[in-house]
DNA sequence: ACAAGAAAGTCAATAATGCTGACGTAACGG
DNA sequence: CCGTTACGTCAGCATTATTGACTTTCTTGT
């Protein structure tokens, strides 16, 4: 379907990248996003958390001992707002923060077993439409998605994400 | 981390997909939405707009004389929700709601070349963006990543998907 | 012809997520 | 000791979304 009137250019080097292309392009990101965020919402709808939780779970999760900013830094939002949601995350026993080793002035977040619990009922489900995707679209689908995705990011967001990728606790 | 020397499964028809790759795929399209609305946004911050009004601006340009109801259905929100967003835009004279011809109820969308002009601006940015990015990633990248999206898509918003491209008026 | 129902608009209340600005506390580092 | 950093918090506000209830206008099936 990418092609329809293209035909050209795909299989070659050449890009020809119609408005119209382009905006397909647009339009599935759109829409894919959706998809690749129903699943946990679903899960936390009515469970008095949102998407913003599920993110600052993940991260935690993703990078025990992170610090507060690092976090701010990751999900860029300000710490007025993330620090609602860490609040809650607290008060209900699925996050815990211990005072930094060597500077004492850092909290360092970690996932307590129930917070570990609940980010896995969450993954899964991603995980499941993601590998879903992938099985569907097949090995070089999956690379060029990647590819095309690392490209769209702001420099400094691409950093972030590289980032991720290297330090492997 | 078994991928490290990855090259495995790749190539080859089968895929070797674990959960750190999986995750990988999910941060990465965590960080590429955010750049892919980053543009737009910055358009949009302090004249009165958000990322609504670009949604409807956008379908409504990319299908003219469409009802309120399947604006309502591509966007997925509830019709009061919708509703304050196209008043601004009727108001600030972006848009212009024709009665439909053989259904009199229907209120048939349109953008005024004041609203045209707005799309122009909002979609060229997002349109650069989406054009670096897949000339930065090539061919069997663009298309590897619209298979995956597209197949990331819950199977309703697939079906809109698809048939936005097909009914070119 | 008339009732059922669809398309659209509206009022009101509520929630989640984000923002800015202003302060306060504790701890690090020179 | 003093400036800066890391974190938390109070207050106020905007945007985008929700549900529920109700009205008007118009189409359609019996």
């Amino acid at each position: 379907m990418v092609r329809g009137t293209t035909g050209p250019g795909s299989s070659e080097g050449l890009l020809f990248l119609t408005d119209e292309q382009l905006r397909k392009g647009i339009e599935a990101m759109f829409f894919a996003y959706r998809g690749f965020t129903a699943d946990p919402d679903r899960i936390l709808e009515g469970m008095d958390y949102g998407r913003a939780h599920h993110r600052a779970i993940h991260f935690i999760n993703r990078a025990p001992g992170l610090t507060v900013s690092s976090l701010l830094t990751m999900l860029g939002v300000t710490k007025q707002s993330l620090n609602r949601v860490l609040r809650t995350l607290f008060d209900d026993g699925l996050v815990e923060a211990r005072v930094g080793k060597t500077d004492k002035r850092e909290r360092r977040l970690h996932l307590t077993d129930k917070g570990a619990a609940l980010e896995r009922a969450l993954s899964d489900a991603q995980r499941a439409r993601m590998r879903a995707a992938y099985r569907a679209a097949g090995p070089q689908a999956v690379q060029g998605f990647r590819t095309v995705l690392e490209a769209m990011m702001d420099p400094e967001m691409r950093r972030q994400y590289l980032g991720l990728l290297e330090d492997a606790p």
